[in-house]
RNA sequence: GCCCGCCUGAUGGAAUGGUAGACAUAGCGGACUUAAAAUCCGCAGCCCGCAAGGGCGUGGGGGUUCGAGUCCCCCGGCGGGCACCA
């Protein structure tokens, strides 16, 4: 910025947060005023707040500069409220970026990873963050790596590993597994060619065992979002129902049966088809001896893995020509298809298809003729009228066309269903779970290697604890497509622990939400050479807030939730949840502009007149489309770098206008005219202090007996200071910025007044009022300010304790109420505060207004909701 | 497709079921200045009216209530997640 002072002036004049911001952050580092320990003193009052980790891509963004100022206002509020903070940060530093970079740029991932890391700290440094910054790792570090290790060989111990089968996207022509966002329109990102579904044999944390206990502790994080429980339980799916087996009217190979399961046993009648998955070994049996399923099943394969691509494709299937009997109706054959909108994840890959209670199986019949027999009746409905056209009922009603079922409501003939499929031996009651095992296994090199060694012999090894860490070897090749850890020459090729034959290393590394799961832990005892010092994470676990993204709010979250168990149940840990509180932030948003060629620009490239006003390119003044308003990203160049921002107008003048614009929970726009505004107040406040400074008394005299308007600001003061508190401790972030505007305001307006002594004495109390209130949210700015009120004061601002408000300024002598006549405001008036109902009824029956508006009609009620409003019923 | 959210002036938003629009941004008018910037003061939801006042108004439609931005139902738009992006 090009705000030069005048010459002449006072360099005071104006807050240069480019000198002051190092000043400040060298004062606190001086003083380790943010460092704790790992184990707390018995008497100390612990919080833990954390929020999520970076991937160290290589530059900081605004939503990181977002998340770091939420959790820094927490963490500088709780330690002024006297606990003892533990905040810390680190790198979630595995993942493809990094290999996709070797690839493309041929940096090894290390070196490329390590030097994002250090240009981005210094970055987060330059924020002013109160971090325990000897705390820092990253997980691609082997001492953190290595003991991650040691973890996954205590979980497979407790039972909680195994090797299953799994699908995984496969790119023929590179030869590659793909992640499913490189999977586009159901082809490799890179070759281009259709992707087809492999089976591979993968490493599995046993979730699954946890589903019921994950999903009943929900009902005790009650300082988590509801809508993120919500999306939790949903997830982990529990459902009631039934698993019905259905008899093949001819066996195919050695498969006599299918199992189904159905959450709606109570419409077994309406059956019209039984559908299996394409990886069902049934569809795999049938394709053996028919091409046109083969065919078929090789179409699915090329959708890749995307339950979402899956769910969205336009329903198909295949008839094998197979039938299967009906548990409940004798003689009935019905066709068995395999489909492609069957989830072999789910259930148990089968369905039995019932098209007109269920909108996917209606679809389904529609496009293929099968029959559409309905079976529940809504409440009400005529029995010879009721059919089904393009809408399947869904709902609950009366059961009819169902033999036995006949007239139960849907929930007894589900009961009852269950009951006869149990008697005939066809199927049984069950909970059935939509969370499935998660698999841990990564065909990549920058993961955390699995610490396995196969020998033919012995099987599966776990590598000997002396053996740990297994290092990720420095030499690699990223020019061949596929492992680098798999075609590695050397790496692989080691002797079994068991039987000391020749054996073969585990090449799969772990998914990096496996890294991310666990560091929260690591945080309290970071250098320690065990996973986790106990006595460090009894003490400091729970993370009492932790603050992130809402795209977290399942996968990251739930397996966090379940490592946090494995490792109790490894004698790892003492708590089960390992977050108490949750806050998610929205994203950062930007307008988006493209020039008259069409290519996306940046803000920096563009010049509007006004907001809304027409947009140019700053050099070539050609018209600029300005488009819409959507997360920072990249491809659309909508990105505004923090790092600039920061040079430009300092970290507070960024906090600030993060804080102000919008509730933290939701999407928030960063304009240019904001940061100004935000800058604009930094430089009133500076100003009001400045220039208040020579005409003060010393602190802490003569404000208690003020009177008239220095009473009245220091009332305004001491609101502020119980309205910010009660806004801190809500997330009410931006409420609390305009609780200081106001107080800001009111400061002001006294200025004409100075030289009173009881204003003089009144102004100070709200100077400093307004510089502590201010210190959570612009640090810096608060140390400054706090300097000049205060000369020669040993204390920083980061050190003082928290302010208390002095009741007797909160009470107000009278109320205004508003007077309705039917609900609509036709008066106010002023009353005071203890005054007794009939006197404010008569008051407000008087107004003239009020009289007209009643119009002599007479009065049916009279409603008095005491300090707030009056209505009179007519 | 499925699950979960969000929608209030020109803009971001405020509002325990009780005066809708606090506070800020942009805008307009004025003061200061040779001028500009900065700063300070004032105006401001829309419509009718000189005013007093009245009508309308929180994405659209319906409902509950003395009273709905807030609670319920339906619809629309936008966003997050969907298990190998982090």
């Amino acid at each position: 910025m090009n705000d030069t002072s005048p010459a002449g002036a006072p360099a005071a004049a104006r807050y240069d947060a480019r000198s002051a911001e190092p000043r400040w952050q060298a004062a606190w580092e001086a003083r380790g005023a943010f460092a704790v320990p790992d184990v707390p003193p018995p008497d100390a009052r612990k919080y833990y707040v954390l929020e999520m980790f970076p991937y160290p891509s290589g530059k900081i963004h605004m939503g990181h500069v977002r998340n770091y100022t939420l959790g820094d206002v927490v963490a500088r509020y709780k330690r002024a409220r006297g606990h003892l903070v533990l905040h810390p940060m680190g790198w979630d530093a595995f993942g493809l970026p990094a290999e996709n970079a070797a690839r493309e740029r041929g940096v090894h991932p290390a070196k490329w990873t390590y030097e994002n890391i250090a240009a981005m700290r210094a970055e987060l440094k330059r924020m002013g963050l109160s971090l325990d910054w000897s705390r820092e790792f990253a997980t691609c570090d082997p001492e953190y790596y290595g003991q991650q290790q040691r973890l996954f060989l205590d979980f497979w111990r407790a039972g909680l590993v195994e090797r299953k089968e799994s699908w995984v996207n496969w790119d023929p022509v590179d030869g590659t597994v793909l992640a499913n966002e490189q999977v586009i329109d159901g082809r490799g990102w890179r070759s281009g060619a259709p992707v087809e579904k492999r089976q591979l044999s993968q490493w599995f944390l046993s979730i699954t065992k946890y589903a019921p206990e994950l999903l009943d502790a929900l009902g005790t994080l009650d300082r988590w979002p509801e809508r993120v429980k919500l999306m939790q339980a949903n997830w982990i799916g529990r459902s009631e129902g039934a698993r019905v087996r259905f008899a093949l009217t001819e066996p195919v190979r050695d498969i006599r049966e299918v199992e189904v399961f159905t959450t709606r046993p109570d419409t077994l009648f309406g059956m019209s088809f039984l559908a299996v998955a394409p990886e069902h070994p049934l569809a795999a049996a049938v394709a053996e001896r028919n091409a046109g399923a083969a065919g078929f099943i090789a179409e699915c394969r090329r959708m890749g893995t995307s339950e979402a691509a899956i769910e969205q494709a336009e329903k198909r299937g295949f008839d094998t020509g197979l039938r299967v009997a009906h548990p409940f109706v004798e003689g009935a054959g019905f066709p068995v298809w395999i489909a492609n909108f069957v989830l072999m994840e789910y259930g148990t890959g089968a369905i039995f298809g019932c098209p007109s209670e269920d909108q996917r199986d209606l679809d389904f019949a529609r496009k293929y003729g099968l029959r559409v027999l309905p079976v529940v009746l809504p409440t009400g409905a005529d029995p010879a009228a009721h059919s089904i056209g393009d809408t399947a009922f869904t709902g609950d009603g009366t059961i009819f066309n169902s033999g036995f079922l006949d007239g139960l409501s849907t929930g007894d003939a589900k009961r009852a269903a269950i009951k006869a499929l149990e008697e005939r031996g066809a199927g049984d009651g069950v909970v059935n779970w939509r969370l499935r095992d998660w698999g841990v296994s990564r065909q990549r090199y920058w993961g955390c290697p699995i610490p396995v060694i196969h020998c033919e012999a012995c099987g599966a090894q776990p590598v000997p604890a002396n053996q740990l860490p297994v290092k990720l070897p420095d030499d690699v090749d990223f020019s061949r497509p596929g492992n680098p850890l798999d075609h590695h020459p050397t790496w692989k090729h080691v002797d079994c622990p068991s039987c000391g034959e020749p054996a073969r290393r585990e090449t799969d590394t772990c998914d990096t939400f496996v890294d991310s799961s666990w560091y929260f832990a690591r945080f309290c005892s970071p250098r320690a050479a065990a996973p986790v010092t106990r006595e460090a994470v009894d003490a400091w676990l729970p993370v009492d807030q932790y603050i992130g993204g809402i795209e977290h709010a399942i996968l990251h979250l739930l397996y966090s939730r379940f490592f946090t168990r494995a490792m109790m149940a490894t004698g790892h840990a003492s708590v089960a949840e390992p977050f108490a509180g949750l806050f998610t932030q929205g994203m950062v948003t930007h307008e988006s502009y493209r020039g008259a060629d069409g290519r996306w620009l940046y803000p920096e490239e563009v010049e509007r007149a006004a907001e809304g006003g027409a947009a140019l390119h700053r050099e070539t003044r050609e018209p600029v489309t300005v488009g819409r308003v959507e997360a920072m990203s990249k491809s659309k160049r909508n990105t505004v770098d923090p790092g600039a921002i920061i040079e430009r107008y300092g970290a507070d003048t960024a906090r600030w206008f993060i804080l102000s614009d919008n509730p933290p929970e939701r999407d928030m726009e960063w304009t240019e005219s904001g940061v100004a505004g935000a800058h604009r107040f930094t430089q009133r406040l500076y100003r009001l202090v400045v220039g208040a400074v020579p005409g003060l008394p010393p602190p802490g005299t003569g404000a208690a007996d003020a009177t008239g308007a220095a009473r009245r600001l220091r009332q305004a003061a001491h609101r502020s200071i119980a309205a910010v508190t009660e806004a801190l401790e809500t997330f009410a972030f931006n409420s609390a910025v305009a609780r200081i505007h106001e107080l800001a305001n009111a400061i002001g307006d006294t200025e004409a007044a100075a030289a009173d002594r009881g204003m003089a004495s009144a102004r100070r109390e709200a100077l400093e009022i307004a510089t502590r209130l201010v210190a959570p949210m612009m640090p810096h700015l608060a140390e400054e300010l706090w300097a000049m009120l205060r000369p020669g004061e040993a204390a920083l601002v980061a050190e003082l304790p928290w302010l208390e408000a002095d009741p007797a300024l909160l009470a107000t002598e009278t109320v205004t109420l508003a007077v309705q006549v039917l609900g609509k405001l036709r008066a106010t008036i002023e009353v005071p505060a203890g005054a007794d109902e009939a006197t404010i009824l008569a008051q407000a029956e008087a107004e003239e207004n009020v009289r007209r508006a009643i119009d002599g009609r007479p009065v049916r009620k009279r409603i008095h909701v005491p300090g707030r409003v009056v209505n009179f019923v007519v």
